[in-house]
DNA sequence: CGCTCATGTATCTGCCAGATACATTCTGTC
DNA sequence: GACAGAATGTATCTGGCAGATACATGAGCG
């Protein structure tokens, strides 16, 4: 069975945060679960269709090309239920640079080097954005404010981890003939 | 544009190691490289034969149902370019664990703290298969080892992270009132 | 007046995971 | 020796999803 469709709940949660268009729900998804969430507009407005169809969102025009989506107490239940249902699968599946490391005997020598260090400059920058992030976040007082702090603090823990690992794996590929 | 096929690449460093059937494939790679890369037989069996109508990889009868499939030149040097590129998306796009923690707060009190210790116990399993996979590779003398290694010390890093954010987040979630 | 940028809605292509279906061959068991 | 079930093997279908693209309007700026 394909798995469910977890648009659906992503918009429903950001809806309890204020009623929003379906440009602003992107904006809004993209400004704070945007580290380690997701969405396109390709889902987001079928999503809307759909829930606004089951009643679990209900929308109101507010101008001639514009409309403000809403949470229904029909779709706070929905939501609750989802948040207590298991996640269906919780490991990430590809990582095209591992798949890279791993092949690496394959490649002109030093290619992959100089990936695991463009990798290890990515996550840097990332990190001090995550720092910037973890700042703003603690010193203001939303009633979601410490769950918020939770998934910054997860994504600078695998941005730490990121890093160390890349500089260990960079020393073993150059230590083995620059690979 | 729809990203770059990454299928093609996995198989074409996958036949590097010895030629296989489209059914060893997928033992080979939920074996080695399994860890960080999924590949189902909706995949596999098409790219199998878009990368033999390009000549990068040639097939031969081993049997009535059977066909044994093997990486050309072409196909090494394909193999060799791609390795060369960047990876098109390094980051994790959708993490349904902490869309849950991020939403806590409109869940059934204590709902997504077990959902987090579930997701502790998971690593904490899966940081004993990577222990015990990084010894077996260890102790053995393959030409692509010391890269095996590095990819599964990367899945010790992750994981070892992932654990320590758990028990911090579970001190968080259950100190707000065992949410 | 034209340029760019933000706001806003919407569709299309192609990659991919998981489910499913079916045929054959090997292996253990009674 | 017969039979069940697991492993081997090929193949298709559904649906979620990312990224590209298209189009329209209004605001700020040179």
């Amino acid at each position: 069975m394909a798995k469910e469709a977890t648009t659906r709940y992503a918009v429903l949660g950001m809806l309890t945060l204020e009623p929003m268009t379906g440009y602003g729900l992107r904006e809004a998804i993209a400004g704070t679960i945007g580290h380690f969430w997701h969405e396109s507009f390709g889902q987001l407005y079928p999503a809307l269709r759909a829930l606004e169809a089951e009643g679990l969102v209900s929308t109101h025009p507010l101008g001639p090309r514009s409309r403000e989506h809403r949470i229904t107490d029909r779709g706070r239940a929905e939501l609750r239920r989802w948040l207590g249902t298991p996640p269906s699968s919780a490991a990430a599946h590809r990582s095209e640079l591992l798949l890279k490391v791993f092949f690496a005997r394959h490649a002109e020598p030093g290619a992959v080097a100089g990936l695991v260090r463009a990798h290890r400059d990515t996550l840097v920058a990332a990190r001090e954005r995550y720092g910037g992030l973890e700042r703003e976040i603690a010193s203001d007082a939303s009633p979601d404010g410490p769950h918020w702090l939770a998934t910054v603090r997860h994504g600078i823990a695998m941005v730490d981890a990121g890093i160390a690992w890349s500089e260990e794996t960079l020393r073993t590929l150059t230590a083995e003939g620059a690979r």
